[in-house]
DNA sequence: TCATGTGAAGCACTTCACAGCA
DNA sequence: TGCTGTGAAGTGCTTCACATGA
């Protein structure tokens, strides 16, 4: 049954935009040199994690000074490509929609969403949180035109598996999945889970577990 | 720096939930027996794998046979504890709050949004989205009173730190951390993170690394 | 002297493969 | 015969500890 396939060379990779999040605060805060000691805590990570993940990528350190705050976050936003703004298209205007489509911090990510696709014919056409509405039948051109990658699924759960062919269909790379459906797309789309239930179960189940010793 | 910290004992468990959605499904559509192999390329992961999770909390499956739907659904929701509704206490009324509220599934997964926190004095007192919201001096009393052991956070970023540690203080359990802030509590609580800007961060980069091949 | 970068040891999870049972 | 449950092997990530260089 399936080998490993579900384990996508992630080597220890997706710890990155918590650094570069961290990163921010110490510049914010005026730092010029941080540590791997410092820069971990913040990340809450331990620092010989942090320093083998950064040396994936390349040396970016000082022996005996630590590293450079601005220097290391314009590397971290290369490597990751937040130092451009992508387009992201939202599938689903409902209250999950609008709540994205209104969720500022994204954009200091560098993702902007640049189109709508919602079934409601009250909603194609207009502009509705700042974002254009347009029919499921227009995705094709949507992602064509726009030279559009990502998306984010949050249709109703009924409606979510087709959707989400919808998209493969056209040719989007990574799907965000907000439905409580399981997709089964081609394996060249990225698809991340995001289920608020699923989340809840699992924080719920971490607190009946170790629930013994408190503080 | 800090030893082996935030890795909780969660052996294999957080995919417990994903059995749980898989075995409904089935039940939805009047399977009375399963295998491993079935349910496991449901869940997406592999038999093995499957077969190791179950097997840590008991012997629920026939030599020959396979599992009875119904009744290993009815075990992993003891196990997960979502054979009963437990209640949610949801901060921050705005956008996503609001999304959240109305977000059927999270019946399904057995919480109940109990009552809300909101520092707007025009959303204090009112019902939004079928629940009650107060103000966020009442939280300690919400969490006593109506013995609330989760927290969803959707409270402004610059918001959150405060807000989190007023949960803290009131005996919350968990937190469902909406916020791109690193919550920084003691270690009985239990904090899980869901930054939509990390999330797409994380499946731009897959792309861009896995990005050669296509099918 | 001090902190980075990195080979090596350690650890945990996953997969394999088969004994056991219906 | 077929599938579960499980010890054993395998794999990859994390931590340790020190050589290296400022």
């Amino acid at each position: 049954m399936r080998k490993a396939c579900e384990n996508p060379p992630k080597p220890t990779v997706e710890r990155l935009p918590i650094y570069r999040r961290a990163l921010e605060i110490l510049l914010d805060e005026g730092c010029e040199y941080t540590s791997s000691c410092e820069l971990a805590e913040l990340a809450g990570v331990t620092a010989s994690r942090l320093r083998k993940d950064l040396s994936f990528f390349g040396r970016f350190g000082t022996a005996g000074m630590g590293y450079p705050v601005r220097e290391l976050l314009d590397a971290v936003n290369s490597i990751l490509g937040t130092d451009r703004l992508r387009d992201v298209l939202l599938v689903g205007m409902g209250n999950l929609g609008r709540a994205i489509a209104n969720h500022a911090p994204l954009r200091k990510c560098g993702f902007r969403i640049a189109a709508a696709v919602d079934v409601s014919p009250a909603k194609v056409g207009r502009v509705i949180c700042g974002v254009r509405c347009y029919p499921p039948s227009e995705t094709a051109r949507l992602v064509r035109e726009g030279g559009i990658e990502f998306a984010l699924l949050t249709v109703p759960p009924g409606a979510a598996r087709e959707a989400a062919e919808r998209l493969a269909e056209a040719g989007i790379k990574a799907i965000l999945n907000f439905t409580p459906v399981h997709l089964r797309l081609p394996r060249s789309v990225v698809v991340e889970e995001v289920d608020f239930g699923i989340l809840l179960q699992k924080v719920a189940f971490a607190v009946t577990q170790g629930g013994g010793e408190n503080a």
